[in-house]
DNA sequence: TATGAATGAGGTTTCATTCAT
DNA sequence: TATGAATGAAACCTCATTCAT
């Protein structure tokens, strides 16, 4: 579906990769490790992938690109800018317990790699971004929310706070549940947003 | 011993390796680069680090020790957990402001690194959590924030958006000033936490 | 049986790997280069050949087999020695003429591999500075060239100047025609054999 | 004396090179038997030389040095085209004579790579062509050689007489000596040189 | 303390060859 | 015959670390 004859060995090795990045991080993951994992050959690696970087990149296109659907889809037919933010908050703890290692490799390497992704394709995180800032620009144009902060920082802090739990809970030391950091983030932030009294 | 023997030596090489671990990442970056920035030769390095890793953990520890002396120094005589939490959130913005390279390091590379680290010296983030945590604290108990919350979540949610705010702005894609970033993320969270009128 | 169950794909690849091997070199060059330029699948090739050094022996084989071929051909009923070195050394010129891609690999390829065919088909080779060396000793035995020189030294004397001005033409740094090169490589070698007056 | 520290590292590392190009030639031989043959750890190969190629590019212009400056030498002093063309003969077959493994890489190794060394230091070739073709030119000025034959080509003749002869000493199938090869060489090129009686 | 030449383990990647279809 | 996806061995090169000076 993906990609061309065995779609589902595409498949395989990008979810080998992120048990394996997320187990010992990008630089000191080795390829034929990832082989291993996805029951292939090394070489075979290199029919669907450039290079070890590429893997990487694919991981974050591929996860990005389905986070961004279901916050769409989700997101569809909810109106108010306090629904969608509670919404959009709600998926993406939800993505994000699917699975604490491609969570981990998505919040940690990410980083690691923003520097020389810079010139390939970090679309797919400023999107995300896009559709936080949308969200509190629409609340704020709804005078939902207070027209004196700028969305697009606010997208940004609400995105640092959110990765920032999400770390804390794909690294194992859980405060207590996904759920709950749900429910207090958003309580934070709607009420940090809206117009005092 | 190594300590304060030549203790310009020592610093001039951590300057040297946060410039370089700035720009290429930790990964990427080669101890003889750090040699040749610090002006020492490459077996220099040897006898005042361990190890590669060993002079990243140090930046670490340095930094995180400096901050945290700033963060002490300055919370001293004040008073109220807002004006506190004020007064935190102004110190780690100018603190990052001094360097962006080390902000950078910081940033990212702590991220990426967490894994390696978790068997070493991690306290040092914990203790910056800490403050924050008790500065929230101390304001549940002053009855100034909600007790609803809590706070080392909270504090884990702050320091993720101003890690945030603080990698943007070290990446070069400033929106506006750190001032700014700093009075509205002050904004938002003091307004989060404070008990529905 | 492969040899002319279906002839013109045994010769697509030799013409393909001819082109390739040129532009390249042999270890430069790709099996599946050669399998794109015959417009065949990789695996085709191991139909026709046992391996990639099969196809450079074969290419070898074949190209002196053929211009053997021609000189043979050319040379019957050519009488006395000096007419037949003369149309020797044209009919060279001509055939390298005829392909430089083929010339290239001729000449730059078989020293390359002289080494790893040694224990192979070196043959042909040897049976081209047969013709030659025999030309030169009937012209010995006629008393139209000197005595007290080897002729089998003398063939590859001239096999050896032969081949460096095809090299030359075939690099493209063509001082000026093949017309050229024959007529004075014919004027030097028919002269220096000659007895001294 | 010819880069810094252990001046002999780099000539032991080339000497080595020589060895092993001849007996494998350069596809076939390893940065590792190289490093074997010269005790040396693999990665010290890198302190000397940027690449595999770069060693064999080095034992090119190192050794086109040695006999251009050995030609050079010889010729001083020497007068008369003729006498020079002899002393050019016999320096080079005393050259090659030195070392077949040499003579094997020069002869055979030179050819295959022209190719990819068109674009970096061929110069040297360049410059041993143009001894001899300064040489017949030489002569042609003074009324020894004949004025028709274009001096360039034939010293591209000439090489290629010599190393083919060279070419088969190296390989072992030795006619007989270099000295008899360097006789009739100069017997047929003086003498295919000469004006017609 | 300081140097920097030397080390050598180890990984990414290539590519000739195979084989199930 | 023909295909081309898959294989996996093998090599160039890097670079953290050491140690003789």
């Amino acid at each position: 579906m993906a990609q061309n004859a065995k779609p589902d060995k595409r498949r395989r090795i990008l979810d080998a990769a992120v048990e394996v990045f997320a187990q010992n991080g990008f630089y000191n993951s080795k390829v034929s490790q990832i082989a291993r994992a996805a029951s292939v050959a090394d070489g075979t690696i290199y029919l669907y992938f450039k290079s070890k970087e590429d893997i990487l990149l694919s991981v974050f296109v591929d996860s990005m690109d389905e986070i961004i659907g279901r916050q769409l889809d989700a997101l569809q037919g909810v109106v108010g800018a306090i629904d969608q933010l509670s919404t959009f908050i709600r998926v993406h703890f939800q993505s994000v317990g699917q699975s604490s290692a491609l969570a981990e490799v998505i919040t940690v390497e990410l980083r690691q790699s923003a520097k020389f992704m810079r010139n390939t394709d970090m679309s797919a995180f400023g999107r995300y971004l896009a559709i936080i800032a949308r969200i509190i620009g629409d609340g704020q144009d709804e005078g939902v929310f207070v027209r004196d902060l700028n969305n697009r920082r606010v997208a940004r802090m609400l995105f640092g706070a959110l990765d920032e739990l999400a770390l804390e809970w794909a690294m194992g030391q859980r405060l207590t549940s996904l759920d709950e950091a749900c429910a207090q983030t958003l309580r934070v932030f709607v009420q940090g947003l809206l117009p005092r009294a």
